[in-house]
Order: structure tokens, then sequence, then C-alpha cells
DNA sequence: TAGTGGTCTAGACCACATC
DNA sequence: ATGTGGTCTAGACCACTAA
């Protein structure tokens, strides 16, 4: 049962906080279109229709919404914006999914130097089920008790060794993740957490760092001790901005590089 | 003179391009507002309005291209969105600025692990006109024989050295840049660019890697030989992805991080 | 009070996909 | 032929700014 026929506001009129009311007053008015994204947005993060599933048309959500399509429209537009939803014409709008094209490249920034972007060949070191460290528990919002789950692999390219990634997840959404199944599914991890654990990361926040290999790494990066390594900690985010991966990675820089654009 | 009531296309009806024609079909249809956008963009492109001007009102361009306000707006929404454009409830439409605090968020990643990001001090170590080498040449696009200018300066966040930025510009727009006027200058190099120079940064793209530092670097940045630094290549670019600045920084990651976003 | 951008509507028509 | 998203219009009214 979705979000249906819901006062929004009486009126629409009502929707503006005309002039400042005691007490709070951050965003003193929130036009229609926002209400309904938000609506929407809720929907979505219950999971309503599922990844990849379509939503109801934009008339539907008008005349259920009570609003013109156009208002409708504003607040798909917005949410798609944010890479929630995919429009695509002549077929409807869909929620988005980890497991497009495009959407990969969002997340994996790292570029061969030369030549075009092919696949990796993924290699689970271990899948663990275990007491995180306070800092990894205290950036995952860990329960005092919750367990955590690590997950180390290394991604080659053309056969060599090129990235080591040190993942955290939090163990009480990730129940019964393996290395198994990990090895089993071929696509990217973030569409393996959507399909099966109901968690879609939406966006994450990175800093990066230089830093030298220790014996360890460099053992499975194949390089000598000390060479300079590109440090990624990336911590990505849910719904509500809950977080939902610690993931450290770092990257040998001799053949590749990460690529950022600004704009 | 703007690009007043040209004739846009004869009819509305005839912007679509029903069918595939033989030949180019590449985007096979192209909307009104997506004309007044080119049309806006060639204007803002020319300097018409200078940086930080007011562009005319959506409703004297709605009148000027005989189009509707909502036509009009969808072109500004874009080109706002693309940071060329600020809109201001009330007061206009402006042309988007590097003066701006907002926009040097933007460009400048670095941050400190701890605190908040505070202002840099900046020191310049020279500025030369000389021949560019080979690679500098082609990535900016020197014709045969042009000269490049070449910055060199230090960063520093609380008098410790941090950045070690070596800048190349290609030298026939940038005549008369000397390190005294940039010196003199208060504010961000890309503010003063515009302001002096009359060219505008709108985005850049990076590509960062992990190396080790060198005795002349490690010297800049009062760090020992061989110290891993975060290597940052940026190539900013102007309007028609013209390249206009190759910027090589070695970026002392110790107490600082550079900061992403993936959204 | 006037001018600007911001929201909302109702309706028309086009492009695209599917049946 | 139908239903979907995409474009465009004309007009109304609201919020914000500045004179």
């Amino acid at each position: 049962m979705p979000a249906a026929n819901l006062p929004l506001l009486a009126s629409h009129s009502a929707a503006y906080t005309t002039g400042p009311v005691a007490g709070a007053e951050a965003p003193s008015f929130s036009p229609l279109y926002r209400q309904i994204k938000a609506l929407l947005l809720r929907d979505l993060q219950a999971g309503l229709w599922g990844p990849g599933g379509s939503i109801p048309s934009e008339m539907e959500l008008a005349t259920r919404f009570r609003v013109s399509q156009g208002t409708v429209r504003k607040a798909i537009d917005e949410l798609a914006t944010d890479n929630l939803l995919v429009r695509r014409q002549g077929k409807g709008t869909f929620v988005a999914t980890h497991a497009e094209e495009r959407v990969q490249f969002r997340f994996l920034r790292l570029m061969p130097d030369q030549g075009a972007a092919g696949g990796a060949q993924r290699r689970f070191i271990d899948c663990r089920r275990l007491r995180a460290p306070a800092d990894v528990a205290r950036v995952l919002q860990l329960k005092a008790a919750e367990p955590a789950i690590q997950v180390r692999r290394v991604l080659s390219f053309n056969d060599a060794p090129v990235v080591l990634d040190d993942i955290w997840l939090p163990g009480a959404q990730f129940k019964g993740l393996t290395a198994e199944r990990l090895r089993g599914y071929g696509g990217p991890m973030y569409a393996l957490f959507e399909a099966e654990f109901g968690i879609r990361m939406i966006r994450a926040e990175e800093k990066i760092r230089a830093v030298a290999a220790d014996e360890a790494q460099a053992g499975w990066l194949e390089v000598a001790v000390g060479v300079p390594l590109l440090s990624v900690e990336r911590l990505s985010l849910s719904y509500g901005d809950r977080p939902v991966e610690l993931r450290r990675g770092l990257y040998n820089t001799r053949l590749h590089h990460y690529r950022n654009e600004l704009s």
C-alpha cells in the first residue's frame, strides 16, 4: 500500500509557512513537489518497488497525489538527478540499480593510464565475521556488540594485482554472506548487496592519501615494501545517510590512476 | 548585440528531425530549450555579460526568443546545473564566478584530517615564460612555437608546506602574468584569471597517483626523500572543452586528505 | 510597489516503446 | 492503437529583493 491520497497539505497555500514561525524555521517553505519527492523517497526506501522495478506512471501519481503531472514530474526529476530513479522514454520510470554499466563507472574510478577500462579479475582472500576495531565500529555506527564482516580481496587487471581491498560491513544486515557467495556472483558487489540483502548504496565519501606499502600489502600487490600506494577510504551510505560499508582500498598506481572529474 | 530574434527554427515542429536522415543522425532531435541553451552559451562564451554580471530576465529572454517563459527557464536550469549561471530569487540570474566561496570548494579538494578547512598561505616560487615540454604542449594544445608560462608555488597550512604546485598556462592567453601580480592578488588564482584575462575554467579532469618524493620536492615540502605523496594532475577546461591550464600538484597527505564525493 | 525568480496548473502535442 | 515519458504553452499566483 503506497503513500496514496494522503493529505499532503490541506490546501496548497498551506504549504507556505508564511513568515517566521517561533522556533524551528529551517526550510521556511517546502514546495509541493518536494513533499511529493519525500513521499516517493519513503516508498523507495521501504523497497516498495524493488531494485530495477518500475514505479507508477506520472499520470497515475498525479491522480493519486491530486496534483498536476508537472508537479510529479519535477519530483521525479530530482530523484533521477540523485541517481535514485532512471527514466526511460516510452517505457516508464525505474528504480536505479548497481547492475547497470553506467553506475559502475561512478564508483570504480581506477583507470588504466593507456587503453580502455577493462573488467577486473576478483580474488577473494577471506570473508570473516568478527568484532570490528573501534574506529570501524564508530564509522559504521555499530551497536555495542554487533559483529562486523570483513572481506578482503584483490582486483587484478591482465593478471597483475592492482587493488587490495579491505571491506567492513555491519554483520546484522548481511547475514549469510560468505566467501563462496561472493565468489559465485559474477557482477559488482553492490549489485549483490542490492539483490541479496536489499541494501542499496546511494552515495559515498572517499578520503584519499598516499602511503607506503607494508610487508603484507606489498606481498598481495607484488611490489616492493615501501612503494607508494594510493589509499582510498570509502564510506558508503544508503538511504538517510545510513553508513553500510567501509572500504579501505590500496591502489598500485604504476600503470593506473584514480580519475576524477571536477565540474 | 546579443543573439536576438534569430530564426531558431522556423516553426517549432521543424525542430524535430522526423525519422532518420541519411548521414548524420547524432542527436536526432533537439528540443527548443536546448537550442536556447546553446544560444545563451554562445553569448556567455563571448563574454557578453562579464563574470558576475546579470543576464536578462526570463521574461525578456522569452520575448526575445519568442518562446514561453517555461522554455527559457528550462534552458537556464541546465546552465545553472552546469555551474555556468547562478540564480538568485528576487534578484536575477548571474554569470557564475570563481570568487564565490561555494566554487572554491569544488576545486580545492584537500581537507585537514581534523578540524575545518582553513585558508592556505600561498608562496610563489617562480613564474617563468618558456617553451613547454612536449607532453605539456600536447595536452594544452599549444601551437608550434607558442610559449608557455610556468608557475610554481607552495601552499601551506599553519605554516607547514602541504602542496607543491607546478602550473602550466598557454602563454598567448596570459600575456602580462607575473609573479608580482600573482602575489599581489588575494583571492583564488582562477578568480584572477577570470577578472584579468577573461578566461573562465568551467570544469577539470584529474588523474591521481601515489609517488615518492624526489630530492627537490622533498625540500619544498619539508619531508624526507622517498616519502609517499599524492600526485594530482589537473587539466582545466574552458568553454568548448578548450584546455587552459595543466596543474601538477604534489600533496603531503600526512595531516590532510583528498576528499571526494561519489554520488 | 515593481521586478525577479519559483511554483503550479491544464491542456496540447511529440517521441518512443510495445502490443 | 495505446501508454509512457518529453516538450511547450499561457496564465495564475507566491516568495524574495530592492527602491
